[in-house]
DNA sequence: ACGACAGACTT
DNA sequence: AAGTACATGAAG
């Protein structure tokens, strides 16, 4: 935690750059804000430092409703914080201590229950449980304020399982009702629409170059200024549409979703796909120790994604030793002979699918086939498929492989790329000398800063 | 490792 | 007057 004359001094200045780390309430209107809050500065003896909103909300503050603390960035507390505490927060944001209880939740993490309670505890001061709950009230209150969704469908989709306890717990967290939060404003519409913000700076130009070389008609498509892709998964099926507005540091994106219980684990997804979360700045600071001036580093580059892990390893097989271009037809042939159909709409095929077929129709090397049947089976008989390090043990796949399937499909921050041939060319040319470990714990957003330059 | 208790959850 | 939508107390 920020010493609190520091907070006093980025509060007064509201200076953009502590956004995020920590949080002022004000005793005497029992309000808590961001340092950059338009609101006049109270004064210093009312006020008290929190490093997360939510142990704003536990002392019993509610957030501003200019400011909006509770829509900050999420990321910047728990940098360099212990990997199963983290790892802990970012189920949590995923929703996963919503259906499973807190001894299960905790060995999937593998530690005992009590332990994870202590390591809340200590780093933020609340129960698991009770920072779940003000993340899925918080959620709520975006739902309320952005969408139709009538009381009950919010419920749901927060995560709650009866109307009693979403307006109780909303009620306790945010101090308000939540028909008081919601705006009648809003258009009606069938489709969800939520505005889903970043920390500026946001390098569109680099990830929209990106994406684009990779779509495939029917999956996916992006224009200048947005981004649009079909999904299917964990048996839920939608699609989303996000358009960038640069000038607000946001995303507008409207969602499709035939089961709304798992809006959650979708946002986070969509979020993860075009790493909205991610504190650029501090990862440029870190990235120009490694790589000095008159190297052209880029502001804020971002590491776009993939939907799941299974569809990060098939391509990245199938981009095994060949081109982008090269790739992307044989994940076009792959979605074409075994995705599922819905009118224009294609998805991407599933592991079932995958391991049933004959891949023969894939031009490409027999033993190549074989790993991605491989793949696909170990996603039927593991029970933790999405851990790429166990794919080490299967016949084909490398290094190469499960470290590329680690940043592009699990957003890994710090993965170094170094055997990729694009990589390897761009250091041999600028910058013969390098010390990728000195970017960590941001070596992913080296790779891309390499990539970009190929 | 274990019991007591708070509070999460349902009706 | 009946129905819908939300909020909340009591009890286990």
């Amino acid at each position: 935690m920020l010493q609190p004359h520091t907070c006093q001094r980025a509060r007064r200045s509201r200076d953009a750059r502590f956004d995020g780390q920590f949080f002022t309430a004000v005793l005497t209107t029992g309000i808590y804000c961001r340092s950059i809050c338009p609101a006049p500065s109270p004064k210093e003896e009312n006020v008290r430092y929190y490093p997360s909103a939510a142990q704003a909300a536990q002392a019993g503050f509610r957030p501003c409703l200019r400011c909006r603390p509770d829509c900050a960035p999420n990321s910047a507390v728990w940098n360099g914080v212990d990997t199963t505490l983290s790892r802990a927060i970012a189920l949590i944001h995923r929703g996963d201590l919503q259906d499973q209880n807190l001894p299960e939740f905790a060995e999937r993490l593998g530690v005992g229950d009590r332990y994870l309670r202590q390591l809340f505890q200590k780093h933020l001061g609340l129960s698991p449980k009770t920072y779940a709950l003000y993340q899925q009230c918080l959620f709520a209150k975006q739902l309320l304020h952005q969408t139709q969704l009538p009381i009950h469908q919010v419920a749901v989709a927060s995560g709650f399982n009866s109307v009693r306890r979403f307006n109780d717990c909303f009620q306790k967290n945010l101090k308000l009702t939540p028909t008081q939060v919601r705006r009648q404003t809003n258009p009606a519409s069938e489709t969800i629409q939520l505005d889903l913000s970043y920390r500026p700076p946001y390098n569109w130009d680099q990830v929209q170059p990106f994406l684009a070389a990779r779509t495939i008609e029917g999956l996916d498509a992006c224009d200048a200024n947005s981004y649009r892709r079909t999904f299917q998964h964990d048996g839920v099926t939608g699609s989303f549409h996000a358009i960038h507005q640069p000038t607000k540091n946001r995303f507008q994106v409207s969602i499709e979703l035939d089961d709304l219980q798992a809006l959650r684990p979708t946002i986070q997804r969509i979020r993860r796909l075009l790493d909205l979360d991610v504190d650029s700045e501090a990862v440029f600071a870190t990235l120009r120790e490694c790589l000095p001036e008159p190297f052209p580093l880029k502001q804020g580059l971002r590491i776009p994604g993939q939907w799941t892990m299974f569809e990060a390893g098939v391509r990245a097989v199938l981009g095994q030793q060949v081109t982008v271009v090269a790739a992307k037809k044989l994940v076009r042939t792959l979605i074409e002979t075994l995705g599922e159909t819905q009118g224009s709409q294609r998805f991407f095929p599933t592991p079932r699918a995958v391991a049933a077929a004959d891949l023969s129709f894939l031009k490409m090397p027999q033993s190549r086939k074989n790993t991605l049947a491989t793949l696909a089976h170990h996603y039927l008989t593991h029970p933790e498929p999405d851990q790429p390090e166990a794919w080490l043990a299967l016949k084909g796949i490398g290094p190469w492989t499960v470290n590329y399937a680690k940043l592009r499909g699990r957003g890994d921050p710090d993965v170094f790329l170094g055997g990729d041939l694009g990589v390897k060319k761009v250091v041999q040319q600028h910058t013969p000398d390098l010390d990728p470990n000195r970017a960590a714990p941001w070596r992913s957003y080296l790779t891309m800063q390499l990539w970009s330059m190929y």
